[in-house]
DNA sequence: ACAATAGTGTCTTTAAGACATTATTTC
DNA sequence: GAAATAATGTCTTAAAGACACTATTGT
């Protein structure tokens, strides 16, 4: 009924009829079966034109090897469910303390994915984990020191997210090994969760300005576009992808400067923009139809 | 890093330098600041024309006889999240059990809507709520013998959405009461809830069928023009809707039959449809844009 | 008879996408 | 000079929305 219900754990309406008034007072959390509430990340980058998503390396068991996302639990009565998100964030990147890892947070897109709580997909305890989802810039390579065993920056073109669905944990399967797996699997239901990521970030981005949140403060509408192909996975029109962008009101905003070289292999220098007020685009920039994946 | 971190609720890595591994074995999970885990529903559906959500009312403080949504503990251990969530409902609205109840529930839509979890929303502890959004057709109204003091289908219009935002409870304000209100107030932070709950809705209905989930097995157009009226708060263009709904493919499929009737105020006789096994609407029906909320 | 409504037709405007073109830069 | 690319222009097609119109029903 409520945030936290009349209803207890156990089915105390049949029959007992315990007048539950005031059991406020004697209330005792302790006295349940615990449900443990965890925050996971999906943090999504661009590096070398190609999506990158941080993942951490489990050091204990179950899935001990395995890489995951990073996460960890909510700090009862201390913080909120983005408040844990950012904390685990800078935590696993490194991105603690000094002014410029403030900065580089605070360029950080975030938001809630959805929540992941079939009790068997951890095998110690019901775990209930609440998912979230960060679009970074490209930000200096995970420093380790703090908490996991590694932490890095993988292309996720080289993760296997074909869902194992048949929860629980399969015995110590190593990072790489046994044959030639399609790529690497990730511990308990992440790769279902990162996946989940990647469909949202490829339908955000259709609607909202959140793609620039990938890129420096100062871009190109070629970079912007190169974003594009990175998180949707294919070439667009670069005459036509430009041409819309600058349709967009509010989208970005020119800075009236170029760059100072042109393309590496060539053309003109490109002029920069920087992201402008918009939270919505209108029209939108949807994608390539394809007329496949209609149902 | 997993959905259940090597990092505990307490912070451990800052000099104890506690060897980690194995502590699976040793692990007490009634030893931590413990967080609750509920799942709360935003029931909608239409009731002669209007948009209506599922309350029940609170019979023990805080916010004693306050109306709130329905829901409760997830059952550790024993259920998965969307599994809470049909049997909460189940349970609030009487639909328990009959093979009628069963029917109508199977025709019942439900989603995830997202999770909330500040530190001080519930007063007493902290608790972790997951929220889920159902679409339901016209239902019986809720037999209260099971579980809450009242359960009931409220008009969205007649409650107070302004977020509090302040969390914590105000004292003992009942039901309706001190001054002449703009509407019914809703416990803890279930108006922000509630809120977030239709605009997911009014977005959901763009860009899929689920409209069709407000409304019995066959339908005519001009009935589904009424759910769009009412989700969306605007009058449609009956002719343009209709030419709409058509063109889009696999949305609905005609019966090949008509109403037995006309309208009430006369006009032919409508044709009836059934929805179509389409998933996503291409097109998508857009919302008249109005061009106010750009941004 | 009259009012209301289901359903269709037509026209304008907007936007998406294919394609072509010009100008600028690197190698 | 050759190749690549930024940026702009043009044309075709699809779709949204405004409006008009016919046909059918209830009061």
């Amino acid at each position: 009924m409520a945030a936290q219900d009349d209803t207890r754990g156990d089915t105390e309406d049949d029959g007992t009829g315990v007048g539950e008034r005031d059991w406020l007072a004697e209330y005792d959390p302790r006295a349940y079966t615990p449900v443990a509430v965890t925050v996971d990340v999906v943090a999504l980058t661009l590096r070398a034109g190609e999506l990158h998503v941080l993942l951490v390396e489990r050091g204990e068991r179950p899935y001990r090897g395995c890489w995951a996302l990073p996460g960890g639990f909510l700090r009862a009565g201390e913080e909120d469910l983005p408040g844990a998100a950012v904390r685990e964030l800078a935590e696993e990147t490194g991105l603690q303390g000094t002014l410029e890892a403030a900065a580089a947070l605070s360029r950080i897109h975030l938001e809630q994915l959805g929540s992941y709580g079939a009790p068997d997909r951890d095998p110690r305890m019901h775990v209930v984990s609440v998912a979230y989802l960060a679009f970074a810039p490209d930000l200096p390579d995970p420093q380790a020191g703090t908490d996991a065993a590694a932490a890095a920056w993988h292309p996720v073109s080289a993760l296997d997210l074909t869902a194992p669905r048949t929860a629980g944990p399969p015995a110590d399967t190593h990072g790489g090994g046994v044959g030639a797996r399609p790529g690497i699997r990730l511990a308990f239901d992440h790769a279902v969760i990162l996946a989940d990521g990647l469909d949202r970030a490829r339908a955000k981005i259709e609607y909202s300005p959140l793609a620039t949140a990938f890129l420096q403060h100062d871009f190109t509408i070629p970079e912007l576009r190169a974003v594009y192909e990175a998180v949707w996975g294919e070439r667009l029109h670069a005459g036509n992808f430009h041409r819309k962008v600058l349709s967009v009101p509010g989208f970005v905003e020119s800075t009236g400067a170029t760059t100072e070289r042109g393309g590496t292999r060539g053309g003109p220098r490109a002029r920069t923009y920087h992201s402008g007020d918009a939270r919505l685009l209108h029209p939108p920039l949807l994608r390539p139809s394809h007329e496949d994946d209609i149902r």
